[in-house]
RNA sequence: GCUGCUGUAGCUCAGUGGUAGAGCGCGUCCUUGGUAAGGACGAGGUCAUGGGUUCAAAUCCCAUCAGCAGCUCCA
């Protein structure tokens, strides 16, 4: 006798022995088609596995509409892309080909390098296999055998994966489809045949087990859904993301420049983006100001002394720009011969003084902490700067406005008492929501970095890292959504919180942090003088809600598609004429809003009005305001929203008050890209 | 930094071992048009940079620089 319990708790029991199959297909022949595997006591098993005899088990048969199977069946499409490649290449090493947000990927290495031109070729041979529709059987093998396994179809990388990677394992499996067989935990779908439509995307490199002293991979990147109407949705959202890109924008819109001859990663701020960062630089300001902030301003560089008590150097070296070398060492540089890397070690050993462009700007706000005498009725300080810092990435990595080498961070330095700090954590995040919330980003990801419970890399007194954490943890539940808390994530010198984002391709980024550091005030021999007339140590906050102006308004650009809300837009209104017969009157109204501090242009081209609006559109005014002899005479201007379209004709005060009244309320507008 | 792809007019891109192309934009003129592209004419390019192969290179090869995708890294 068998017995399954279903879902629906309902019980089903069987005079002989049955499969999840032969269960299926007592409760239904539709289900029967459309099963793709069962899962018993929650572990998957294939529809052809005969369920024990005895106790009843817990059996779900999934099917395409269970959110797991979409995963499953990538999966299996990344076994026949695989074995594609293997029928159109010669020599393929097969490595790891999981399912991701979004497809899959498989990493392969090939004698002969794949191409995306290759692409069509592996189409076919896919839509061939799949054509076949042979099952996907599943093969066990204890562990001795499945390695011979692995050596027989000389794949080393799998060979590797079980002898380090799977060293627990006792029993492997393999997934195994005509000549193709793969190393694979499973589950899969019953055969190729489930898999509706699929479609190779990219091509591009991975390091072996993401090691980059490990050989370099192909990575093939692809995807697949249960029907071509979804894959066919999902190609023009992936069409429809890449319109809202920043880079694109940016240049569309004219709101920063990235030259070769000033250098990479290094962002020129054209008028346009000048004013969105200024504008959103002010509103911080503003809160700064509400929350007791003090503004500072500190130079680009500082002596190397500064980062040697700091930290930031050498430990940091590979990641900053050289050091600015006195003029003296130079010409000795030039004269014995030196080489960089002889330089360098003089620098550390301080037989060499120099300079450094500023990777952080704690270290001068800490001398500015240090420049005077502090009593605890000072605490807290807080000094806030607009600190622009410079950093050595790796070229591969730069791109955009997202990352960058010279960026203007949001930041500031709170020194606090210990029994301060749970309450400043929260002013941080305060600040936090108030942007996000401002911007109507709500899509955001909050992280609580804490300690690895197992290293001691970690500098301070663990008593007060246990209530700095739970200080963190109780600040991040202030903004009332949900949080992840990851132990090792923390920086040595204390906890954080981050604060991430998605761009348009599905890329995430970090922007704000909050940060307790235990370490640079020890670092420094930080003090203030206690109620007790004995000296103190403080602690320090790091915190940048935005992270950096470049990051954020990158991130903002995808955020509102390039159409900004009126109070950041650098254009805000267009004056646009029917004709040139309504210039005069186009200019007239033109200069009460430029008198009521809007900003406002004129386009008095002799254009075709439907010209001019399309023009307007597309660089994503928020208003035009359309004149002709209709509103000449009676005082009008047509407002046209850029969202909404023709609202028709208004006094021209009125159209002004409707502008002030939304950039005081700085209302969100809705998204489009064009 | 690594792997792959790319670099042609202000922008988006076509092109090919033998005198450099389109659309948009720009300029001039015509047009005076009420809610997403009116018309004509014209200007504009050391084909990223530096080497090499060749009678001949924008085209083929190498290097450099930059961009894109991913990996790695990210105080």
């Amino acid at each position: 006798m068998t017995s399954v319990k279903l879902p629906d708790g309902s019980l089903k029991e069987f005079e002989n022995a049955v499969s999840v199959k032969d269960v299926a297909k007592s409760i239904g022949s539709r289900l029967a088609k459309d099963a793709l595997w069962g899962e018993i006591d929650r572990q998957p098993v294939e529809l052809d596995y005969e369920i024990p005899a005895g106790e009843p088990v817990n059996l779900r048969i999934i099917t395409r509409k269970d959110p797991e199977a979409l995963a499953t069946m990538r999966h299996s499409c990344a076994h026949v892309m695989a074995r594609a490649v293997m029928r159109i290449k010669k020599g393929v090493q097969l490595a790891f080909g999981p399912t991701i947000e979004g497809g899959f990927y498989y990493d392969v290495e090939c004698k002969d390098p794949l191409t995306e031109d290759d692409f069509p070729a592996i189409e076919q041979e896919m839509a061939k296999i799949i054509a076949l529709d042979e099952p996907f059987e599943r093969i066990e093998r204890p562990r001795e055998d499945a390695i011979q396994v692995c050596k027989d179809l000389r794949q080393e990388f799998k060979v590797e994966h079980i002898e380090t990677g799977l060293a627990d394992d006792d029993t492997l499996s393999f997934y195994q489809q005509g000549e193709f067989i793969d190393l694979c935990r499973g589950p899969h779908v019953p055969s190729p045949g489930k898999i509706g439509a699929f479609k190779l995307l990219s091509i591009a490199g991975a390091y072996w087990k993401g090691d980059q002293s490990r050989q370099q991979l192909q990575r093939l990147y692809a995807t697949a859904f249960f029907t071509q109407a979804d894959l066919d949705a999902h190609l023009e959202l992936l069409e429809e993301a890449k319109k809202r890109d920043h880079r694109l924008l940016g240049k569309r819109l004219g709101l920063f420049h990235i030259d070769d001859m000033v250098g990479q990663g290094l962002i020129l701020w054209t008028p346009k983006g000048s004013f969105i960062r200024q504008k959103l630089q002010d509103f911080i300001s503003e809160h700064l100001n509400r929350q007791g902030y003090d503004q500072v301003f500190t130079p680009h560089i500082g002596k190397l002394e500064l980062y040697k008590t700091s930290g930031h150097f050498p430990y940091y070296q590979e990641s900053q720009y050289s050091p600015l070398v006195d003029r003296e060492y130079l010409s000795k540089l030039a004269d014995d011969g030196c080489t960089c890397g002889q330089l360098s070690n003089m620098m550390s050993d301080g037989e060499i003084e120099g300079y450094l462009l500023k990777p952080m700007n704690c270290p001068h706000h800490i001398r500015i902490y240090a420049a005077e005498q502090r009593s605890y009725r000072d605490l807290p300080i807080r000094l806030s700067e607009f600190g622009t810092v410079y950093r050595w990435e790796q070229s591969g990595e730069i791109g955009g406005l997202t990352r960058v080498r010279g960026f203007t961070q949001d930041d500031a330095h709170l020194f606090v008492t210990q029994e301060q700090l749970g309450e400043e954590l929260v002013g941080c995040i305060e600040l936090v929501k108030i942007i996000f919330g401002a911007m109507g980003m709500e899509d955001y990801s909050v992280r609580v970095g804490l300690r690895d419970p197992d290293s001691s890399k970690y500098v301070g007194d663990p008593e007060n890292w246990s209530l700095a954490e739970q200080a963190c943890r109780e600040a991040a539940a202030t903004l009332g959504k949900p949080f992840s808390e990851d132990p090792g994530e923390a920086a040595f010198y204390g906890p954080k919180i981050d604060f991430v984002v998605k761009d348009c391709i599905g890329r995430k980024w970090q922007l704000g942090t909050v940060q307790v550091d235990y370490n640079l005030p020890q670092r420094f021999g930080l003090e203030y003088i206690g109620a007790d007339n004995k000296p103190h140590r403080p602690i320090m906050i790091h915190r940048a809600p935005f992270g950096s102006m470049e990051r954020f308004i990158g991130v903002l650009i995808e955020h509102f598609a390039g159409s900004f809300p009126l109070w950041l837009a650098p254009e805000q209104g267009r004056i646009l004429t029917v004709s040139e017969k309504s210039e005069e009157y186009g200019r007239n109204v033109e200069k009460q809003f430029r008198a009521a501090g809007l900003r406002v242009k004129g386009d008095y081209r002799s254009e075709k009005l439907g010209s001019k609006i399309r023009d307007g559109q597309l660089e994503m005014v928020p208003y035009m305001m359309i004149v002709g002899p209709r509103d000449a005479e009676n005082g009008t201007v047509s407002l046209r929203d850029r969202c909404d379209g023709d609202l028709g004709a208004i006094p021209v005060a009125q159209a002004i008050a409707r502008f002030q009244k939304e950039v005081l309320e700085k209302t969100v507008r809705r998204k489009s890209a064009e």
